[in-house]
RNA sequence: GUCCCCGUAGCUCAGUGGAAGAGCGUUGGGUUGCGGACCCAAAGGCCGUAGGUUCGAGUCCUACCGGGGAUGCCA
């Protein structure tokens, strides 16, 4: 049970002793008492109830205030009660309690702060889900430690989750991919070639085209296309693995588009819908009726050639997500594949699932400032940063922490010139400095000989800083359900960067190890509360895929 | 035209209907080193504008203004 849920009993209670007792009128009580976190100086924590309950107790919400403060029990939990206007009811947590929660973190080890909602879930995330045309770019780099850290965290709060990547390695786009291919091997061998406009025009397929030559000389003039497209896949299919490798992320599943066709799946759906009057032919094409679910217009399912555009097979796909029993199920897209969203969700309500279960997850761009420039990326045209150069200037940390910071709904302007450098500015050396200190001092106590002592009393805790650092602590949970409610992560680097100042703030204050701390209790006591804080941070940076170094 | 996102401190951005926040920058302090990649403090706000809902709006609704994106029988 949470904090917050141990508060809101207590208030329920308090209110409950006070329409007992006569000091309330009877009235029925909300099952859940609000508890929010007050701004600084306002206590720990805070309800609002009594704001919401004056009507009800025809009373002043000051007045409905100080009666349930009068019934609250103190002790234990609750240190202080006070009532401040216009009717909140303000709670300090006692500071033996809260020392003691030290011993409870070290006991509840790497999975404190998890939380148990989604146990006995299953949850599924699709992301990146890029075609093997080109490199990962670092638009594909957000969506990629986006779905990874959502990934965490909802494993964070009990589901169990299956990380998965959509491909389509058929269709025009393959088909260019391998004719680019050939004709850059074509040009090395000195033929002249036609050059179409629609060609991938970026370095990588000039190199693809060069290993070609290198293995294979001159004798694949006249293969096949496919011979090309295959080579050109294999290759950028392994440049994108790597580049995510890198960032620590994997897959559980890697679906191939491809597959819902030869399965039928894809007709099945056509069929379904046309049953259910939503989609229908007409000239020479099958739509489905946006229109009927407040679209601009009508959308083609099924080309007049007989060939489905993309957003058939991405109803199936969603259909077979459904299917395999999940229930929830994330799908993180660029802004500029959301639009496609309202075609999936229209149709598979159509068919009777449950779209609540489905959720989008849809991020705004990232631009590459260097020097304060724009560096443009565009797919077709050689001038891009790919994500394996990103991660070559700034390391996998910088990636990720930067690409995690921001809400979804902002657009990213990464300042390179501020990611390489390693100092003040930077949250994730700030972060890491913290965990590094620790560790630091962790390394030096042993290596001046002291013990650590299991059975050290955590009580003579005392110091305003080591509270406040025990309380940034006890926010993990509130702040991983959160973010995994909100499927925004960008929560955990707030959060991280807060719990970093409350140890740095600790450590300027109180000393740890002799010859400048004297006291050998003191000493020990402080110890263990290291050793929280230090797997508090590292959990934190855990969930957001960035290392917790012992040395930088 | 329609739809989506954004508009909060000089800059970059948090903000779960309840009592305006952080980092950077600026100004001023702190160390005879448990690694200063640190700490503390100050200054700095008609929360884009105007209405509405509510006991209470930065947060919800409507209209407008400004910026970005999406609007293919491409993926």
């Amino acid at each position: 049970m949470t904090i917050q849920d141990q508060l809101s009993d207590l208030i329920h209670a308090a209110l409950t002793a006070a329409q007992g007792a006569g000091a309330l009128p009877a009235f029925d009580l909300p099952a859940e008492i609000p508890i929010q976190r007050p701004k600084a100086g306002y206590g720990d924590f805070a309800s609002p109830v009594a704001m919401a309950l004056a009507r009800f107790a025809k009373q002043p919400p000051l007045a409905v205030a100080q009666t349930v403060a009068a019934h609250l029990p103190t002790g234990g939990l609750v240190g202080k009660v006070e009532v401040a206007p216009p009717g909140f009811i303000n709670l300090w947590l006692s500071a033996n309690w809260m020392a003691a929660q030290v011993e409870r973190i070290l006991q509840a080890g790497p999975s404190f702060g998890d939380a148990t909602y989604g146990q006995g879930q299953r949850a599924q995330v699709e992301f990146v889900s890029a075609n093997p045309t080109g490199p990962l770019t670092i638009g594909h780099g957000r969506n990629a430690v986006l779905g990874d850290s959502l990934a965490r965290l909802l494993e964070a709060v009990g589901y169990q989750v299956t990380r998965e990547y959509y491909y389509n390695d058929a269709g025009r786009q393959m088909e260019l991919l391998g004719e680019s291919v050939r004709a850059r091997y074509r040009q090395l061998l000195g033929q002249t070639v036609e050059w179409s406009e629609d060609y991938y025009q970026g370095e990588d397929i000039i190199e693809i085209a060069r290993e070609l030559q290198a293995e294979f000389g001159d004798t694949l003039a006249d293969e096949p296309l496919d011979r090309f497209r295959r080579f050109a896949q294999e290759v950028i299919t392994e440049t994108q693995q790597a580049a995510l490798t890198r960032l620590g992320i994997r897959f559980d599943v890697l679906f191939n588009e491809h597959n819902l066709t030869t399965s039928g799946e894809v007709w099945e759906v056509v069929k379904g819908l046309k049953e259910a009057g939503v989609a229908y032919d007409a000239e020479g094409a099958t739509w489905i009726r946006m229109t009927q679910f407040g679209g601009e217009k009508d959308r083609v399912l099924v080309r007049s050639n007989g060939e489905p555009t993309y957003s058939l097979p991405d109803i199936a796909y969603h259909k077979n997500k459904f299917d395999r029993g999940f229930d929830l199920m994330v799908n993180v897209l660029g802004a500029d594949h959301a639009a496609q969203y309202p075609i999936v969700a229209a149709a598979l309500k159509t068919l009777g699932y449950d779209t609540s279960k489905l959720h989008v997850v849809s991020y705004q761009f990232v631009t590459l400032l260097r020097d304060g420039q724009v560096v443009r990326m565009s797919k077709r045209k050689a001038n891009y940063v790919t994500l394996n150069e990103l991660i070559d200037e700034v390391g996998p940390d910088v990636v990720r922490y930067f690409l995690l910071m921001r809400s979804v709904d902002t657009h990213i302007e990464f300042d390179l010139n501020l990611a390489v450098k390693q100092s003040d500015d930077n949250p994730v050396y700030y972060v890491q400095y913290a965990h590094t200190r620790i560790a630091g001092v962790l390394r030096q106590a042993a290596e001046r000989g002291i013990e650590l002592d299991p059975q050290a009393d955590v009580s003579v805790l005392s110091d305003p800083s080591e509270m406040a650092l025990i309380r940034e602590m006890l926010r993990l949970e509130e702040v991983v359900t959160l973010a995994a409610k909100q499927l925004a992560p960008h929560h955990l680097c707030f959060y991280a960067t807060d719990l970093a100042t409350a140890f740095h703030t600790f450590y300027d204050r109180c000393p740890v190890l002799p010859p400048k701390q004297t006291d050998a209790a003191l000493t020990q006591a402080r110890l263990k509360l290291c050793a929280a804080a230090q797997q508090t941070l590292a959990r934190t940076l855990g969930l957001l895929g960035v290392t917790a170094p012992d040395r930088m």
